[in-house]
DNA sequence: CGGTATCCACAATGATACTG
DNA sequence: CAGTATCATTGTGGATACCG
């Protein structure tokens, strides 16, 4: 008697809004290992904009992935890391780039048609 | 010597890539326990129009996700299934259902600061 | 039934300049 | 250093009409 379960979508659409962006993966990435500050994110990943780094890092944040700690007051320093709730995701961040570079290999081995 | 792997976004931005439309894995969702015919999706997706549906489609397909089965010739019949090939991107589907699952309690559960 | 074509709205991203 | 603000551009998705 299997339901056909029609639902799960909204549940990886919603995994989808939360490291959906173009840069979020790739901030993840350099953050999982450990806490980096804003300037060394910014040299990690020299083509983003402040603007989308911002706006991304306050998406993950508002998300609960990353946190924001702000480690002085006159020379600011501002370091962000995972939180203990973002490092759940991880996880799903290895079989995720473990496909993808499968894909990328499929794609240039086997011309698709 | 651990050389801080900064590779492997690449890898997880393909596979956005490939379904990261915003119905992709929707129609994903619906095609992975059997084939289906055109009109079939578009009653079990009454939101999505023709358009975006052919091109998540045609996406998907070149992508080498899912494959297309012309039936007849007269009364034009279309199946959409799987490649044994799209079957690989399954297993993760489910931790990404899973983790955007847990993800939703805690929003509603944890109202996040 | 299973599409294609055209035009349009809006969200996402980017460039650049300025600020505490 | 770590942002904010504004404007321009692009990409994604949608409405509608038409076709084999």
């Amino acid at each position: 008697m299997k339901s056909e379960q029609p639902d799960g979508t909204p549940f990886v659409q919603a995994t989808l809004k939360v490291l959906g962006g173009k840069w979020k993966l790739l901030i993840l990435w350099h953050l999982k290992d450990k806490a980096k500050r804003y300037s060394e994110l910014k040299r990690l990943i020299p083509e983003i904009t402040e603007k989308m780094m911002i706006q991304q890092l306050r998406e993950l944040e508002s998300d609960g992935i990353v946190s924001r700690n702000t480690l002085a007051e006159m020379p600011p320093k501002v370091e962000y890391a995972f939180t203990d709730y973002g490092r759940t995701i991880i996880p799903i961040l290895k079989p995720l780039c473990d496909w993808g570079q499968e894909h990328l290999k499929r794609m240039d081995t086997d011309e698709v048609d």
